[in-house]
DNA sequence: ATGGGGTTTCTCATGGTGGGAAGGTCAAGG
DNA sequence: CCTTGACCTTCCCACCATGAGAAACCCCAT
């Protein structure tokens, strides 16, 4: 196969093949004498796997870690468990702030008459002159939080 | 009040403030004959407003859009109601993305006894040789969706 | 041999934010 | 007057994962 078969046998795209490669996430693969890269059921495995980690918003790093237990038969499904434990953790820190951010948004919106009048609670909160003040708190902003929400 | 100042009133990173200036979002401020940049009460009630409206988690191409409403005082609520309204459907559909996520996550997690033995099904899921796979669906990932999620 | 659809590497962009370098400025204290 | 330290200026780089596109090359079928 090649690199194009390969990415629809295994939803990644060619461009994040290479770049997975590139950062040494898979192995490099094999070349055809004119350099095409050439890549067997295994490595479709293998890129299934990453892409299924991918849609749970795992980032790349504990990915690689988790193929890595993955390929290892002597693993200890603890570690596997503590991951995705952890990630679930992540995810709930940050539906919680998206839903504060969703329901004070939602309820200033709903306490706006939406006419053609120019008063409007919305942006008496962003101004800091409305009576109960309602923005969500500021989210901590670390920096390498949780990774592909909307990318 | 110079750049410090102004962005130790606001909120709004000092760094930022120069961002904030270059991206068109702000006017460009006044400067000393140094080139030091100054600040008044009024540019910074702006600041402290975009500031807000960040942490709501909206983009900045609405947040310039928000800015230019409260600006106009013959601004029609209507648009600003709107404005909000689609934001909030856009942190629904996170948050159901997100939520979907965890959920799958944390019933595999559940699921794997997580002890020293190799066995887990959380792998057997992400191989894709679970009985009842329950990876989430792919989300549509579309370029620009939400922004400011913990970055 | 020619054309269309692969492939290769390369650079650039996203969205906001932080980090840091190299150099100018200002205020206080000697 | 000079130093010191805290500020400011501009400019470039990094993140994270992904896509877009260019220029060149390759493979296969006509």
């Amino acid at each position: 196969m090649n690199i194009g078969e390969a990415a629809k046998a295994s939803g990644v795209s060619a461009k994040m093949l290479r770049y997975y490669e590139s950062i040494g996430l898979v192995p490099q693969a094999g070349r055809t004498a004119a350099g095409y890269r050439t890549y067997g059921p295994r490595e479709v495995d293998t890129l299934r796997f990453i892409r299924r980690a991918r849609d749970f918003g795992i980032p790349m790093d504990r990915v690689k870690v988790l193929v890595g237990l993955w390929q290892d038969k002597a693993r200890s499904s603890r570690e596997v468990k503590r991951i995705a434990q952890q990630h679930v953790a992540e995810l709930d820190t940050k539906i919680v702030e998206l839903t504060a951010m969703r329901d004070a948004l939602a309820g200033l919106a709903k306490a706006c008459h939406g006419d053609a009048r120019p008063d409007c609670p919305i942006l008496q909160d962003l101004e800091g002159t409305a009576p109960n003040p309602s923005h969500p708190r500021v989210p901590p902003r670390s920096p390498g939080s949780i990774a592909r929400f909307g990318g």
